[in-house]
DNA sequence: GTCTATAGAGTGATAGAC
DNA sequence: GTCTATCACTCTATAGAC
């Protein structure tokens, strides 16, 4: 068999073009010439463009889920388990930036069926998360708070990181976990001299409908 | 003159179609249904589409810019001036969830004079938090740390809430907006015990290049 | 300021030869 | 498994009547 298949060059090529352009301005003549190919042939592998775009989405999802569980794998106490997850869902997006930037701003382009298989694992990833704040939280570790809210905010906190990262840059993929892994969790336990007092609610006005 | 004008009539009907389907699967025909006239007709009030995003872009910055200052007036000292900025970020993207929205993720619609146009005020704005960080890490109200990457986690964090919120949800735009207030502060801290060590880098096997 | 009509190009997808 | 040719449709944008 080939080095790698005419799949997954299909597959590579959309990944970068729905990257670039995103799926609905990245046509399938596109993606078919930056595979060598002609758009006809393309539908010999796939059986539509929103097929190409699932498979693309599906394969990350469950590639995310695979990389979270190896992080977590054996490690118990409830801190250690937090920056796991935070530094392996960092890696993860940083070493697979742009599949994860579709996976986080294509879910239009789906089927009905096809979104709700992309949502299912994402809901399934973000329990995790959930479970492991909620349980901190329960042992006093971490200061009381809204488990989902906080999910949400560190997750994206973390899958922002792919939106500007750049591998040759200035920092490596493991200096940007560790400042996401220390704020994060001092976020969670809550610094001193945080009373949580609701300052004046500022200029409304300027804010419309 | 008109309550309302139909070149606001159509603004407002783009950025909804912008918001639900993305702007390359939104058509002009669409957004002139929904604003009640032909789409020949929407050509003179805007002369192509990309204008007609370029104009909710350009003044969606303009506003966030503008309510920023309006928050931060009179304002002296760092800790509240962090929350302030915190609180009126989150409460912009919450009361114009769509247009952020778009902000965020249609950028690469606009042309390159455009997008360049856009982007100067996006890092116009990150610039003011990035000099709320400094001072306070100066002055050592704030942990040590990258203002850089500390901006881009505060900005996305909250910015992110404008993508899950629900108007008529669990939670008030303020009370959304103090949960992540001191998350953010607590995090620029450092909570006690928060040593910097670099833990394990656990299984790069499952990820590939 | 809105309309009908249409230009001109590109889209996703299919048929059928090789 | 890739090709050429084409279908049926949609798209942005323009011309010109009213």
């Amino acid at each position: 068999m080939p080095a790698v298949s005419m799949k997954d060059t299909i597959r590579q090529a959309a990944i970068d073009l729905f990257y670039r352009k995103g799926y609905f301005a990245a046509s399938i003549s596109e993606i078919a010439a930056a595979s060598g190919i002609r758009k006809a042939s393309l539908y010999h592998h796939y059986e539509s463009k929103e097929a190409l775009l699932f498979a693309i989405l599906k394969e990350t999802m469950d590639d995310l889920m695979a990389h979270l569980e190896a992080c977590l794998k054996g490690i118990e106490e409830i801190e250690a388990r937090m920056r796991a997850a935070v530094r392996g869902h960092v890696q993860f997006h940083l070493r697979r930036q742009k599949e994860n930037f579709i996976a986080n701003s294509e879910l239009r382009g789906l089927t009905e069926a096809h979104y709700q298989a992309v949502v299912h694992r994402r809901d399934a990833y973000e329990r995790v998360f959930q479970e492991i704040i909620g349980t901190g939280r329960r042992q006093g570790v971490f200061a009381p708070g809204d488990d989902k809210i906080l999910s949400y905010a560190i997750l994206t906190l973390c899958t922002a990181g792919a939106s500007w990262f750049k591998p040759d840059g200035r920092l490596s993929v493991d200096e940007i976990a560790e400042i996401y892994e220390n704020f994060i969790i001092s976020g969670l336990k809550r610094a001193e001299g945080i009373t949580g007092a609701v300052i004046a609610d500022v200029s409304a006005s300027a804010v419309r409908a």
